[in-house]
DNA sequence: TCCATTTGTCAACATTTGTTGACTTTTCTC
DNA sequence: GAGAAAAGTCAACAAATGTTGACAAATGGA
């Protein structure tokens, strides 16, 4: 078999079919009340077959929590609406059904476990802070980035993990406005 | 014995000793990875008391996280500080080392646990917005208490749950100017 | 002191957890 | 089709979980 097959091998597909579920269900119920044998059931495969592919529940974690926001080129971005393009583009990376969807999963669990809080803070350190650098005094890059990681996550966390009926009940536009304001502000430094 | 004890009851003082080391793991480690070995531990007692006293794991933690925010009167707080007030109230809350402490109990389970998160919304609901009521429209207060709880949550989730290096390296006064001016913005409407 | 209530200790339980190894079935190459 | 490699199945493990009940010690009122 040369060519490219048009169905994946087998072992591709159990793989795929394990990390979708488990991207489903870490994000759905966090790190510690989603179990192997749960994924397992979600795959409708054997659970250890999740070990086999994976090595641990550990390592399949990080390889589910390994991701890329995906942020626009900072030179594409104007600034003046920086604050709007970058709610934005968080609220598509939730909303966003299909994909991607490793933020949820970061987020659900990073209260408990270490792990997905070291790496929250390493996708803002590496792909948001150096958006930022240019859009005000370097010097307060890092004060401008955690406003605005505050202002951001807190959307995140009200509205998609705690789904606090307030902020799940706000629309699209509301959200860009007010929040994308605010994130404007502080990341300008205004 | 009809005088008030100079010290408690001996199974008062263990209650309180199994009631403070419950706050302070569950608010390190979150539901999950608090086992009741682990409080036991902590309050130097035997694992059975725990349940002796408290019924069951899920009874203590209820009773940990039924708490009240104690928020300023309406009447008290200058509508042209509300910002800046509501953030300072929160700080304390947090950074208070004695007696409350529930609310991080509550933010580093409630991302999966349903019962936590449950709790904040009422928290929210029943306490943070009839102070919103009297400051705008008052068909506008929920979309303002959802926007408040966003930026108000994501502050504490950013600075002590997740305890992003910069977040936590904000100082005081910037947190009450910066997100004090958000919070104002979002409480009136403005 | 005696007795009853409270408080604490201990060992065990059933269940669930992540993980492993031996085994069988399928798949693919020669 | 034979044989090797890959993929999947099954039962079991050790450890940890919340919880329970039988028992021992301490306490306090009569």
């Amino acid at each position: 078999m040369v060519d490219k097959p048009l169905k994946m091998k087998k072992s591709e597909r159990t793989r795929a079919a394990i990390e979708a579920a488990a991207r489903r269900l870490f994000a759905e119920h966090g790190y510690e009340r989603t179990g192997i044998r749960d994924i397992a059931a979600a795959a409708a495969i054997d659970p250890a077959m999740v070990i086999r592919y994976f090595g641990s529940k550990d390592r399949l974690f990080a390889e589910v929590a390994d991701f890329d926001l995906g942020l626009p080129d900072v030179a594409s971005i104007d600034p003046a609406h920086v604050g709007r393009t970058l709610v934005a583009h968080f609220l598509a990376l939730w909303e966003g059904d299909s994909a991607n969807g490793g933020l949820p999963v970061l987020l659900r669990s990073a209260a408990s476990n270490e792990f997905a809080a070291t790496r929250i803070q390493q996708l803002f350190a590496a792909q948001v802070l150096p958006v930022l650098l240019s859009l005000g005094p370097p010097a307060t890059a890092s004060q401008r980035a955690g406003l605005v990681a505050s202002q951001i996550l807190g959307l995140a966390l009200t509205r998609y993990v705690l789904a606090l009926p307030p902020v799940v009940g706000l629309d699209r536009e509301t959200i860009l406005a007010e929040v994308g304001a605010t994130v404007q502000r502080y990341a300008t430094g205004g």
